[in-house]
DNA sequence: TTTAATAATAGGAACTATTACTATTTAAAT
DNA sequence: ATTTAAATAGTAATAGTTCCTATTATTAAA
């Protein structure tokens, strides 16, 4: 893979966040930089930058959210805010479980929590 | 609600499959019996009957599929096959865990565990 | 240090799932 | 039977994302 100012901008505003922003979203920050860029380029980057571990890419409703924190896998997401936090559940259990019971073998446990977040309660 | 052959048309196929539909599968499956119905008519029915707890929908990738059992909240899917299987985790400990560490009052929860059913292993 | 090969880009068209719009039809209450 | 509003068919519009193509830029090799 060649490294072109686009990618790293894109790396860089993902990274610098932990609000999990939107392809639209990144663009609009990118464009800041680099006022040309197009919409093609923040989405293959940001396609390439998942596939190979930099970042983290997850469905929110039908958009798609970007993670720069690659490490908590899973979220809580408040109703009232729409705000989403990383957090990380240790499944191991929730995997054993799985496996003894369903006859399935588990690799990749998503869990996202709907409810309030302490500023809505 | 006034009641309409379409909408039972609907309400029927998805009952009568664990397959988890799209819209577009309903849609083909209802125009075997309602050779002009459309394609709205399919969407907000299905957002209907999701509305009013008779089915349920959920996101898959990017895709709403319509579940008849409105029992079990959770879903197994093959990495191998794409099929989802449905599976109810009792997630009562997950909800007072994440009450008690994160200061978030948990309402739903939603897992999804990726991997390998007993076909592909 | 030029050259060659090809990855990455900008800009825009195309695609897909879904929703919105509108004139017409239909269920069911009066 | 008449009336009223919910539901429909058909179609246009939307949003998020991917695809396409000519051009530009990075890196490896000569």
């Amino acid at each position: 893979m060649r490294q072109s100012f686009q990618r790293e901008t894109i790396r860089n505003i993902v990274k610098s966040t932990e609000c999990h922003p939107t392809a639209d979203l990144i663009y609009s920050q990118a464009r800041k930089v680099i006022p040309n860029i197009s919409l093609g380029t923040i989405y293959r980057n940001l396609s390439h930058l998942d596939q190979s571990g930099v970042i983290k890419a997850f469905k929110d409703d039908s958009i798609t959210r970007y993670d720069g924190n690659t490490k908590s896998f899973h979220h809580l997401k408040c109703f009232e805010c729409g705000g989403i936090n990383d957090v990380d559940l240790h499944d191991l259990n929730l995997k054993k479980h799985i496996k003894s019971k369903f006859n399935f073998e588990p690799i990749e446990v998503e869990i996202t929590v709907f409810g309030k977040c302490k500023k809505h309660t």
